[in-house]
DNA sequence: TCAGGTGTATGATCTATATCATAAATTTAA
DNA sequence: TTAAATTTATGATATAGATCATACACCTGA
């Protein structure tokens, strides 16, 4: 992690965009901004808390893990998210590791003062109750998938909402490359079943892959895995 | 649902305790109580969203379902806890189903008074954000322990954390009765293997079992097989 | 007091997915 | 520019857990 001194935009991510005007200097006082590598860590489960994240530049997953090796990656998050504030609230630590999936900037706040801005600043705190609750929502209708729905149906359910997400790229891709294994650990599943999957995905010509890029070829048939069991 | 005219204690819920006093008046004239017998929805997924309840008295399921039968159990509710309020955010439907497994009173608070309080009321609004994110940490442990945990060591979490949040009777069982079909949709499995399995725990005295009650006779065994898989 | 639903109980398969093993290809670092 | 490490690729095998089938116990309301 490198400590950078030139400030934000102050437009990016949510604190700026919500706060009031007048909150701004302080804003700029309170935050810092640091940059990571591809694969450095920007906190650890069971780290202390100590501030909270957004994404400037380039994006993160945000994962768990089990019994050592096991990973399931919750979320992937770009520029404007916020990562780090699963740790407010009961514990003192961080419930997930953030880990820089390429170059990455950030925007830093001290508890301390994410806190105290939180308290004076209503509408930023209701932005964020409602941002807590979509991810509630997001992340329980992932738990009903894992579940209930076979891979080939959490594959396709991840392509659509990484599509939406993320975007497509000029040729049609979309515009986020994730390695196999992530996409297995994000769907919760063995990089082997998942790989089979997207073979058999494209063989049905539900999908297109070229190298690590992969785009949607037929999004009703995958709309479709992710309402019924794959067979009928 | 039976329309009940009688007030609340104006205690057990959360916008009761931490509303400040003058806005207590407000919250009476805003609220409603029903009654649901055993088996009764508060309000199914999809429904529109139209208010907010908290449990006054029984307890309620929240599930989620998926091609057609299949359910699973994403919380229990019990006196004093928020049910609906997932509701809140992006979408105008609930994303869960509600339903009574108990005779059950509610305290219920239309969405527009809600809404209004939650402006009004800083202290309210901030429990509240403190109270979603302690759910989306929960919910994804739980992700995570459907993605990675043994069936045993899904069951064994979830009979530790009933335990802690209904406390035990006076015969040391968990002071609350789930049908097993309800504990195997609590922690996705089938109703044939979650019986299997825990018929396996009594053998090895994990837990203690008298008709539909349960008790934890091995804490610190239990607690193991939520750290490690099954066998080492 | 009977009947029909709901929950409990248990055995016999089946199968989706994990695990193991191995190798080529590609990326990263040195 | 070579070596090491990671990622991709694919077959063989194992297994946890689902599915199917059947029966009995026990509420609950008619």
């Amino acid at each position: 992690m490198k400590k950078d001194k030139q400030g934000c935009d102050t437009q990016t991510c949510m604190v700026c965009r919500l706060c009031m005007k007048e909150w701004l200097p302080a804003v700029e006082a309170g935050s810092q901004h640091f940059t990571y590598r591809k694969g450095q860590e920007l906190f650890k489960e069971g780290d202390a808390v100590e501030g909270i994240f957004f994404i400037y530049k380039g994006s993160v997953k945000v994962h768990k893990h089990w019994d050592g090796e096991k990973e399931l990656i919750i979320r992937f998050a770009k520029k404007g998210d916020i990562v780090g504030h699963r740790g407010i609230g009961t514990e003192a630590v961080y419930p997930v590791t953030a880990t820089a999936l390429e170059q990455v900037t950030v925007c830093y706040f001290d508890i301390t003062f994410w806190e105290a801005s939180l308290k004076v600043n209503h509408q930023l705190l209701y932005e964020l109750m409602l941002f807590y609750a979509r991810e509630l929502q997001e992340s329980e209708r992932k738990m009903r998938n894992l579940a209930h729905m076979p891979v080939k149906g959490r594959i396709a359910q991840a392509l659509l909402s990484l599509e939406k997400k993320f975007g497509r790229n000029e040729n049609g891709f979309i515009d986020f490359a994730l390695s196999r294994q992530d996409l297995a650990s994000y769907i919760g599943a063995t990089y082997e079943t998942t790989f089979r999957m997207l073979q058999e995905m494209i063989q049905e010509h539900l999908i297109v892959m070229s190298g690590k890029e992969i785009a949607v070829a037929d999004e009703t048939k995958l709309l479709r895995l992710c309402e019924l069991p794959a067979n009928k």
